[in-house]
RNA sequence: UACCCCGUGGUGUAAUUGGUAGCACAGCAGAUUCUGGUUCUGCUAGUUCUGGUUCGAGUCCAGGCGGGGUAACCA
């Protein structure tokens, strides 16, 4: 997948043709305008305090795409500035995922904490300047006299201390010598700015907590503002991509690479992040989620996780279609989840191995097949690729089909079963219902049917049109599963509408949430083949949609399957259409 | 309310930089089909508003309207 460009250099090409989003324009003009050598070096830098969502996929697409169409690198960068909140787990979490993606960095793994050295010394360098000193005032005061948006700020007290108390207290604050929150280094830019960012923005804070890499070294940490830019720097970093909230922070991004002076001057790009109708790609809610108990974990397969939507069967080139559809820009957009759903689809047609199962079954005895006889059919196992082949699947005289293939009273659009139709079992033979029983509620228990001894395969002998087709599954040789059906995270289409008029109900955002995402099916009838699935391996049910075997609960004697999407179903329109004019 | 950013069919995203508004998804209609799947064909539908510059404006200018962001020692 990589397209490096080893024998070039740095020099690089922007690729062909197609019309190019905002950043990679601006990414193939600074090439061809020769800035930055004509390099394109970007990176992925994620706080290792939780675990990567499809709002990140799209940034790692972005990140990691970008750097490699244009021949360029990316390094992956965990941003480990605020200790406490960072764990190994969550470190080794998102590597994985990135690969799962299938995006590499090489030896390139770098930690912000790995500039901790460098940022103390730049930070002496700003004090000397005069361009940044140490506030011991508490965090309320120093908010007091931030101002607010419509006024200006007030200054602090030390704002003019004299460069060397600043040195020797920033030294202190190193030694912990002051508690948490005794002191902070601040950078020293204008307390009047409209940009509140620019009014004296902390750099370092005190932080008495072990530091997952660093140990017990530091007890300041720098803030992410402080670190960010001076990271890319070091990485020569040409093209900082983020998103839009860090727009305001471009201004101080700036500043402190200017007031450091002669090092390498990356540029940041902010682009609009991810939002998906019917679910959210917030860190903090999907924490909450979890914590609260509506979803099994961060891997539950309804979570717009990688870890969840890999244990619903999404696969990476799904996850990576879809952000290149999702295009790149500066418009705060919502996203139909119906396009995530879309190419999911598009990828698992052409892969999805094809299998039969019964999800709500109905037992169909066929009166003139002679008891005790099975047959052997061959059926394909993926009309999309040849090269999949085909499969044997037993026939008997008791058989399971899907409980709505089969009505009493049908309308005549209904292709399926019903007395006196006949129907087409796959890959089997053709049918004609000849009766039904029922139990006193009325509930059908059973259907009767005759088959045609000549359409075995599935052909009419006489060339008779029989238009629908029905899976089934051998009842003497059904394997029993549970198949979990996985809908919207949430029943309203954007979730973020929820919380905000609301300032005392910041949870409001929770009751949106879809009661029917998860319903959990027993007894479903598998064809003997499903006995042999492979945890990720792709899967059809024929006519119910894509489904993979649970990575985590199935057991070979309790076999798990999870509906990673439905097929898209015509009929259901159709019937939906009925039923709303009758 | 201040500052910054952004407004193109239902959703999202293009437009050779001032010259025929294209693509994808969704929707609708039809064809094909041993999956009411897939595939194919056709259709519906759009430049936020008002002025200005210009032979010509989605594109440039001014103003309005609308949306988002920002007042953590989070990132």
């Amino acid at each position: 997948m990589s397209t490096g460009n080893p024998t070039n250099g740095n020099t690089t090409e922007p690729p062909p043709g197609e019309p190019l989003d905002f950043v990679r324009t601006i990414v193939r003009d600074d090439i061809r305008s020769g800035k930055q050598g004509g390099r394109v070096h970007t990176r992925f830098p994620p706080a290792p305090t939780g675990f990567l969502h499809l709002g990140h996929a799209k940034a790692i697409c972005v990140d990691f795409g970008i750097a490699e169409e244009f021949g360029g690198k990316c390094n992956l960068r965990l941003d480990d500035t605020d200790p406490g909140n960072e764990k190994q787990e969550y470190v080794d979490a998102i590597q994985e995922d990135i690969h799962w993606l299938g995006y590499d960095w090489d030896d390139r793994l770098f930690y912000a904490s790995d500039y901790f050295d460098q940022l103390y010394e730049w930070a002496k360098l700003l004090i000397q300047k005069g361009a940044a000193y140490v506030d011991e005032q508490d965090v309320a005061t120093m908010r007091a006299q931030r101002g607010t948006v419509l006024e200006a700020g007030t200054a602090s007290p030390f704002r003019d201390r004299p460069v060397e108390e600043s040195l020797a207290q920033l030294e202190r604050m190193k030694r912990g010598e002051f508690e948490e929150g005794g002191a902070v280094l601040r950078a020293k830019i204008d307390m009047a700015s409209p940009n509140m960012h620019m009014r004296d923005p902390v750099m370092y804070r005190i932080k008495k907590i072990a530091h997952n890499r660093t140990g017990d070294r530091w007890c300041i940490y720098p803030t992410y503002d402080w670190a960010h830019g001076q990271s890319d720097a070091i990485e020569g970093i040409t093209h900082s991509l983020c998103s839009l909230e860090f727009e305001i922070h471009r201004p101080l991004y700036d500043w402190f690479l200017e007031q450091i002076g002669d090092i390498h001057r990356p540029r940041q790009i902010e682009f609009a992040r991810l939002n998906v109708t019917h679910t959210v790609t917030q860190k903090r809610k999907l924490r909450a989620l979890v914590e609260r108990g509506h979803v099994d974990g961060w891997d539950d397969p309804r979570m717009p996780t990688l870890r969840g939507m890999r244990r619903r069967g999404y696969t990476p080139a799904s996850i990576r279609n879809f952000c290149t559809r999702v295009g790149l820009a500066k418009f705060n957009s919502l996203h139909e989840i119906g396009l995530l759903e879309f190419s999911l689809r598009e990828d698992l047609n052409v892969v999805a191995q094809r299998r039969m199962a019964v999800l709500d079954p109905i037992r169909l005895v066929i009166e003139n097949w002679p008891d005790g006889k099975t047959d052997t059919l061959d059926a394909i196992n993926n009309p999309e690729d040849a090269s999949a082949g085909s499969r044997e699947v037993p026939f008997g005289r008791e058989i399971y089909i899907e409980r709505e293939d089969f009505l009493v009273d049908a309308p005549k659009k209904f292709f399926r079963l019903a007395p006196g139709r006949e129907v087409r079992l796959r890959y089997a033979y053709l049918v004609t219902c000849t009766g039904y029983e029922t139990d006193d509620d009325g509930n059908v228990t059973l259907v009767r049917a005759t088959y045609d001894p000549d359409s075995r395969g599935g052909n009419a002998p006489d060339g008779r049109k029989v238009k629908g087709t029905i899976h089934w599954v051998s009842a003497e040789h059904a394997v029993d599963a549970t198949v979990r059906l996985y809908d919207h995270l949430y029943a309203v289409e954007d979730p973020s509408e929820l919380e905000s008029d609301d300032a005392q109900d910041g949870d409001a955002w929770e009751r949106g949430l879809n009661k029917d995402s998860l319903q959990v099916l027993t007894g479903c009838k598998l064809e003997p083949a499903l006995a042999l699935a492979q945890a990720e391996e792709a899967l059809q049910f024929e006519r119910k949609g894509y489904f993979v075997l649970d990575s985590k609960d199935s057991r070979p004697d309790a076999l798990v399957f999870n509906r990673s999407v439905a097929l898209r179903d015509s009929w259901a329109k159709e019937a939906a259409k009925l039923g709303a004019t009758s």
